[in-house]
Order: structure tokens, then sequence, then C-alpha cells
DNA sequence: ATGTAGAATTGGTATATACCAGATTTGAGA
DNA sequence: TCTCAAATCTGGTATATACCAATTCTACAT
């Protein structure tokens, strides 16, 4: 004999039957919550506990204060190659956009050179930019670039591939990189951005770029929802 | 001028501050949910938003009915490269341990047929380890491995290095692998047997292994804690 | 057709209370 | 000293209620 679930699972289950029942399919909002409540015949709390359960699942999201949704496929990723994001997100039948949202020259602060080997003070360009997916914003991307290689990169247009630009413009190439992925709450201005709460899971993706001289090229972050995306790497001896 | 933000908002920057000031270290555990709440002068529920806000940023995290720890420093792990469990954890400094939950031999069963291009119905061994670090379980594991390619495994010590076992008895070796990795709730089995509620944040790792002559070798499952590692992988082109 | 102010809706936060079930501790008995 | 059962502690679940603040909708005016 086994134990019944606590209510709030059963709940997890019927509202789960009822999305697949109902066909619902991706970015489609669920009824508000004081209706869902009164439907399944229990109380707006509990019922959030089930829906927060099946956000971590991955199977809803939520946007703030906007409602409920449904999660579209994850987006398929390889950390290791060098292809754009507008590229490999069109390349899966998905519409990329692209929002750069703070756009300036700074000093590498005292954490940035220490990571990257530079002396601090160095110039840096600092580009914060907000990843769409089908108009989901999936991500925010930090971008510190090394200055002192390609000066006037300001002025370009940065809401299209980076790499691209530096690879044009400045036969910059990344050739050695070493990547960092942990899952992490998203917080802060992140959160803000990306229209989720303080405390979301995400996942965090960082990435230092040498270029071919070896001198340090770019540090990149990323802030990843945490049902957005998939890494797949083919690893070959 | 700024919003003031919400108590549990302040009340996890005083836990933050609190947990600072008194020094606690890598699992210590926190005084109970009602003294904690009295102390700082609070409900238990909003100290309970509070600390699941920290948990989510992986300060802290709860053992299920036992209360609240401090999270140990991640573990760090390349994903691509061929060490065992018991040698990268070692190399940091921390203490590995592994128990075989389950081993046994099966046949191949329709999903993992598809995944892994064999015929339905081969026999395959599937072993489920549960991994610890520190005395604290990180990670479930499952091993599905190719049968035919080892008769005779379920005899052996598994509680070590699998892949160590396969080359030393078999002469066998990964050569190609596709790795996923993606942030995914852990429920069910694997909740209950790493002692976390269901619906925990987790991340998800698998890998097929194919052997020298191209013949599929083993599936792996892993089923980590959020807060339990971070991937680092290192690209030279 | 467009813009805007106000109303209504809806998700987010906060407090109070109670009981359950697993984990830990305690203490009696062997 | 050891074992095992009972008591206690502690986190997990469930319900009720209220108000706030951002978003969305509506209706009116331009």
């Amino acid at each position: 004999m086994s134990e019944a679930p606590p209510v709030y699972l059963q709940l997890r289950g019927q509202l789960l039957a009822w999305i697949k029942g109902k066909q619902l399919s991706s970015q489609d909002k669920l009824p508000a919550e004081r209706e869902l409540a009164v439907n399944f015949n229990t109380t707006r709390i509990t019922l959030r506990q089930a829906l927060a359960q099946l956000e971590a699942e991955g199977v809803i999201y939520r946007s703030n204060r906007r409602g409920w949704f449904i999660t579209p496929e994850r987006l398929e990723y390889d950390p290791s190659r060098d292809v754009g994001f507008n590229v490999y997100v069109a390349s899966q039948g998905f519409t990329p956009r692209t929002e750069t949202i703070v756009k300036s020259l700074i000093t590498a602060p005292a954490w940035l050179a220490k990571k990257c080997n530079l002396v601090e003070g160095a110039p840096i360009y600092h580009f914060v930019r907000r990843r769409y997916v089908d108009e989901r914003a999936l991500l925010i991307e930090h971008n510190f670039i090394n200055a002192t290689s390609c000066s006037g990169l300001l002025a370009k247009d940065t809401d299209n591939s980076l790499w691209k630009l530096l690879e044009s413009e400045y036969q910059l190439r990344p050739k050695k990189r070493k990547i960092e992925i942990y899952p992490q709450a998203i917080i802060a201005d992140e959160a803000q951005w990306l229209n989720v709460n303080t405390g979301s899971a995400g996942l965090y993706l960082e990435r230092i770029s040498y270029a071919q001289a070896g001198q340090f090229l770019e540090f990149d972050q990323e802030y990843w929802l945490h049902d957005a995306l998939k890494l797949v790497v083919n690893v070959e001896e």
C-alpha cells in the first residue's frame, strides 16, 4: 500500500492532465489563479503550491504579475561552438530578437581584472543585452570586451552577433575559452529585466575568451531562465 | 528614491548577514524555524519565504524534515573528461562516497532503445547509484550499460569507477559521446533518494557513450542538486 | 482611429492558526 | 552497555483572510 500524496501534488497531477487535455500549447495563458482555485475546488494558496511545482518542472512559467503560461520547448545550445545566437535560434525554427540595454566604456573593476588577467582599470566595453526567442525574454547577457583591441565598437550595431562583428571588423577570433556553467537563482537587475521574481531558478553561464595571440578578448556572462535551454555537447577523443 | 523591498527580502538580507556574522560554515545547521522566527521578530511563514530565497541562491539547503544547513562549496566537474567521480572529488579536497541502490539485468525498454540505437529488448545492465561528497548526497546516477559487451559485470564491485572497471576488465573505452545538460526539478524516486522535497531545483545531465568500434557502450543519467556543482569546460580550437 | 484616465482584474505579499509525519532525543528496561 | 519504544521536536502541509501594486481592460474624450 502506498501513502496518498499531499493535496498539492494531487492537484499538480490534475492541472497537468487538464493542460494536456485542453491541448494548451506554447505560450498559452492559463486562467486566473482565483478562477482555477474555484474550478479545482481548492484554495488559492494550495493552488499556487501546485503551480509552483509545475513551474519547477518546467511545464509552465510565470511572467511577473501577468499570469501563468505554457513553457515552450527548450532551445538547444552548444556552448563550445562558435555560432551566433540568432543563427542557432533560427535554425531550430524559432524567432530570435536582441535588445541592447547597456552599452558603455568602463575601466576594469578589481574582480574582472582578477578573473581575466587584466590590469585594474584597463579599458573595457561593457554591453548588457536581453535576448528573446519567440518574444519571450530568455536570457540577459553581459559582455566585457577588451577595448584596446577594438576601438570604436560602441558605434556599431550590437543587436546582432558580436562575434561576427569582432571578426569582420577587427580580425579577432576566440582561440581558447574557459566556460563555467551552474544553476543559479536569478536576482536583482537580471530578474527585473527578465520579468521574473527575484530568486527564480536560472542557469548561469560564463565564458572567458582569449584571441589568437593569447591576449584577453572577452568575458561573457549569461543568465538564462531555468526552463529555456538544453546544453548539447558532442565529445570525440 | 527607491521602493522598500518586501519584508521577506529584507529578512533574507538579515539572515544572510547573521550567517556571515556567525561565521557559520559548510554543513552547519541553522536553528529551528520557529526559533528563528521569534529571534527575527517575524512569522514562520515569512521566514520560510526568506529561507526559500536563500535556498534558491544556493546559500543554504534543506534536508527533508531535518532542517536547514549551510551549503558547501560547489564541486567542479568537467563532463567532457574521463575522470572518475572519486578521483576528481578527492582532488578537490573532498571525501567521496558511492552507494549502489539498484543493480540488475534488464531488457532495453522502448525509450532507451530509441535513444541509443538499440533493438528493443536488448540486454542491459542497469545501475542506480547515490553519490556523496563529505557525506552529503549530491546526485543520483543511472547507468545503462550494453550487457553484450561485458557479461559478468553484476558480480563486480560497483561502488567505485565503472569506467575503470570497463576498461581494465573488458578493454572498453568511450570514444564518442553526446552530452545533454539542463536544469530540471528533482521529483519522484530521485527526490526521495536525495532526501529533498519533490520539485527541488536540480541539474540533469545525460551522456551517451559509444566505444571504439562505434557500438553503444553506456547511457548515463545524473540528477544533481542545483547547488552542488559547477561545470567547467575548456575549449581550444 | 487614437490617446488617456479611471476601474477592474490579478498576481504578490503578509499574518494567523492548526495539524500531520518524519526525525531526533530521551529514558526505561533488558 | 545496549536496545527499543515513547515522547518531543521540527519541518511540511492545509485553510482562511486581507491588502497591495502592477497589469489589463473599459469607456470616454479628443
